[in-house]
RNA sequence: GGGUAGGUUGAGCAGGUGGUGAGCUCCGCUGACUGUAGAUCAGCCGUCUUCGACUGUGGGGGUUCGAUUCCCUCCCUACCCA
């Protein structure tokens, strides 16, 4: 059946060379790609609609971003993949000359649940924009990634809530392999890698088989999708263990889907991930909630509006080194737009920062001390107490 | 001086022509957010000993079993006329 030939002829359109740590399963590597090389462990920001929001592609290089994700579906709804194909392209469009990768419009199928009909074939979404029908197949979300000219293609995947019975998360992960089968014969281009997406909730078994049967095709790197929606740590941590270990020795590249908590890394990364995604150091940024080495500030606190720190002392980024926190204070009170993009250059660059920090840590044995480190950042300011007591000034 | 419309919990408003005014929107306080329908959402937002109780409709007085509502008077605001 699915024993097609690599869909590249000729040099592959990207390359992954990695190196072992002593750390766990986590490894040093590089990704080459049409676009430029990109060091792993590596995170990835998102932006859906050919934007991160709030930054331009010269804030984002700033923070020190190497690769940045596109959507299929909200793209092909609007400007639509013709236009974009019309005008030069995702990266021209949106004038990022860096590597993109375009997520399916699997995601969607998820978050957009109550908005569509899935069937073998495909999906039918009522577009959020006007309601009007929208199709999605393997086949066309293929057609609209290579339309956009991406760097890496995703697979058009299902993904379900875990805690569903497992019949039905099997059946959304048999579903997800044929899909994956119909991915690999439609994708075309030589330029433009494509990924396979293991599913199967946080069964474990499902995983295991997932992780075969996803890693017998011939993608050119390999996702795990479906967690981080809502399935606590340990969950998740399981089943990076069980991926890992079905997938062996398997050089390719491992992504792990929309992945992107401070503590998260540590955990992925020590399984095994050499990417990750995510919306939330931009989105929390844009809600006020700003990630320091304090742990995390939420700058609509009344505490902040007479402060005049920065966020972060150490942090090298824009905001940290020309702002207090008393004006960021006030930017979100006045919901001035400035506040958007101050905060997320922070968060961005904390994270990326991050990851660079968990690579050097890879590198000289001391990703355990750093992952304390992290932890206690965030144990203190973190936590939630449930109920606070009565704080007296 | 005369007239009209008003004075409701920080602000702006609903409502209320005799029988529970704490209802809304801002502001304010707190929390959430993981392949982005979210620069969004949720809770709280008079006081207290908070599964309840109390106070409160400009001030004062009157009628009434009962007044935010009716009557008298005073004060304040806006506008109109002198």
């Amino acid at each position: 059946m699915p024993s097609s030939p690599s869909p590249t002829s000729g040099t592959p359109p990207i390359s992954f060379s990695f190196t072992p740590t002593t750390t766990g399963r986590a490894r040093l590597g590089r990704l080459a790609t049409p676009h430029g090389d990109i060091d792993t462990p590596q995170f990835m920001p998102v932006g859906t609609q050919a934007t991160v929001k709030s930054l331009t592609p010269s804030d984002l290089r700033n923070a020190g971003t190497q690769i940045i994700l596109g959507n299929t579906y909200h793209l092909s709804l609007r400007p639509g993949a013709e236009r974009v194909a019309r005008l030069g392209g995702l990266h021209r469009f949106m004038a990022w000359d860096g590597p993109i990768l375009t997520d399916s419009g699997g995601f969607q199928v998820f978050s957009l649940a109550h908005l569509r009909q899935v069937d073998d074939d495909g999906v039918t979404f009522a577009s959020h924009l006007d309601g009007s029908p929208q199709r999605l197949t393997p086949e066309r979300s293929m057609e609209i990634q290579t339309l956009l000219g991406s760097d890496i293609a995703m697979a058009f995947d299902q993904l379900v809530d875990p805690t569903l019975a497992r019949a039905e998360v099997e059946e959304a992960m048999v579903r997800t392999h044929r899909w994956a089968e119909r991915c690999v014969a439609a994708h075309q281009r030589a330029d433009q890698a494509l990924f396979g997406i293991i599913q199967g909730g946080v069964d474990l078994q499902l995983r295991r088989r997932s992780s075969t049967e996803i890693a017998g095709l011939p993608f050119d790197g390999l996702a795990v999708g479906g967690l981080s929606v809502g399935e606590s740590k340990a969950a998740m941590a399981a089943t990076l263990d069980v991926v890992a270990e079905a997938l062996g020795d398997d050089p390719r590249v491992r992504y792990l889907m929309g992945v992107g908590a401070p503590l998260d890394f540590f955990a992925g990364v020590e399984r095994g991930i050499d990417l990750f995604d995510c919306v939330l150091p931009t989105r929390v940024a844009r809600n006020g909630q700003l990630w320091t080495r304090e742990g995390r500030l939420n700058l609509r606190n009344a505490r902040f509006v007479d402060d005049a720190a920065p966020l972060d002392a150490e942090c090298p980024c824009e905001t940290c080194r020309d702002y207090s926190r008393a004006y960021l204070a006030h930017l979100f009170r006045a919901e001035e737009l400035l506040a958007y993009r101050l905060a997320s250059v922070h968060n961005l660059t904390y994270t990326l920062d991050l990851m660079r920090a968990i690579r050097a840590a890879l590198a000289d044995g001391s990703f355990a001390s750093l992952r304390e480190t992290v932890a206690g950042h965030y144990e203190r300011a973190g936590t939630k107490p449930s109920k606070p007591p009565v704080t007296a000034r």
